[in-house]
DNA sequence: TACCGCTTGTGAACGCTTGCACAAAGTCGG
DNA sequence: CCGACTTTGTGCAAGCGTTCACAAGCGGTA
């Protein structure tokens, strides 16, 4: 990735408070801050239960995580538990907000206003969750102006001025694959720094620009893959009884 | 590794292997199944447009990934390889699908009829690619029975008698998170042992059931920390517009 | 205050993944 | 047939990420 990251950065970085969030957000592993966001929602659910403190092993537990692990992601944005007791729901909660950049609104961006844009533009969990969409796009000339979701939809060919004006700071591609590369190009010239793919294609971007692909092909196939697997075991390890390359299991 | 490898004799691959393809399956790690199902889609771009070879280098380009990685990758399912030429388009696609077990039909049934429902009912990507939509389900009476892509919605109280019947061996869940788990465990129930969840929930799970999460709130709000530690780096090193290791911010 | 039990935070070991670098193995031109 | 050139396949080392195990720290109790 970041090829020219700078390594042993004796880098004199401003002594002020901020300097010590940006050099912890900085080592955070890509792996834990995807934790974070999923330890986030659960403790979002136990303060509305009313839940004042949790333990790491519960949390964990909610999470789906091993309790170390779980320890180990917090250590990474400080150390706000208490030994003994637990940590403090809501203070939790703040912090892994600050972490995740959260305390700011993100303008989204959705190109693509096929099957998948119309359902995202409805998704009431963008907005509810500090992700407002900010501007639609499509290519056709007929939905132009028309509103999806209460907002209308703009020609692909404003990308640059539209994203601008309402400060998008995420775009999401959900075109068909043939124009992915293209309107990536676009939101990125329009200053766009983070793009979630929808689209089926690896798409070529500076180094500057994040991008996170939903691909739903490959979940499909990574799940074929574990049934083929599970056939090949059954057929090969399974000595008497259950079927050859059918259904098998539920022990 | 493959232990018993028959070396230097042309041994002529058998068309099926059971032993040998079923210990190399075992043996792949997950991170190289997901980016095989890269490679595979790339290289079907490749056949249609006529490439009938391909080097490790080139593929590795447009997969976005890196050219040792890709070799060990595709080691992992065997050396099909051509060494000072490379490999034969349309054998690596054959022997990738073989891998990813999508020689056979995966039925996939969808519950939860609502926006991203409907998206992923009339997604093309699906059938095409040899996941053919069997069963749709929602809990709406009102639902029931009307045609959606084509295929007649369920109520979701038949789950398991129509699962069994069409042979589903894929469960999407696209519900409210509230309805989720509870979905999940009739699938379970049903002998569904692989699951695509859409729902912001941690599903809870046998063992021998795969889980794969596609999770929207959470991709954001990566994106979201990334925006975030972007704004923490240039409040902190830019001095004048120019970034940590002289990349501008906006080029 | 002193002790006890519980839970955090983290050093260290382990294992998976990545990337390098190069021998092996093939093609091609003469 | 040979030698130059190309590209694969893989041993190896470095880098992350995960897990274990336990000392440190805190609240509760007498």
């Amino acid at each position: 990735m970041a090829a020219q990251r700078g390594e042993g950065d004796g880098v004199v970085t401003s002594p002020e408070a901020p300097a010590d969030v940006r050099e912890r957000a900085r080592a955070i592993p890509e792996a834990a801050v995807a934790r974070l966001a999923v330890y986030l929602r659960v403790l979002s659910g136990m303060v509305e239960q009313g839940v004042t403190t949790i333990s790491s092993e519960e949390l964990a537990g909610a999470a789906g995580v091993n309790s170390a692990k779980l320890r180990k992601d917090l250590s990474y944005i400080g150390s706000y538990g208490t030994r003994g007791v637990g940590y403090d729901v809501e203070v939790l909660v703040s912090h892994i907000e600050r972490i995740l950049g959260l305390t700011r609104k993100h303008s989204v961006a959705v190109v693509g206003i096929g099957n998948l844009g119309h359902a995202l533009a409805n998704y009431g969990g963008f907005p509810s969750r500090g992700f407002p969409v900010a501007a639609l796009f499509d290519i056709d000339p007929d939905l132009t102006g028309v509103p999806v979701g209460g907002i209308p939809v703009n020609h692909i060919d404003d990308i640059t001025s539209v994203c601008a004006e309402r400060e998008v700071s995420i775009g999401v591609i959900a075109t068909p694959p043939q124009a992915a590369q293209a309107v990536c190009d676009r939101l990125v010239s329009a200053g766009v720094q983070c793009i979630l793919n929808f689209a089926p294609v690896v798409l070529q971007v500076p180094d500057y620009v994040e991008v996170r692909k939903v691909d739903l092909a490959v979940e499909m196939q990574i799940l074929s893959f574990h049934v083929a697997r599970r056939a090949d075991e059954a057929a090969g390890d399974v000595v008497n009884g259950i079927g050859v390359d059918g259904v098998v299991i539920r022990p």
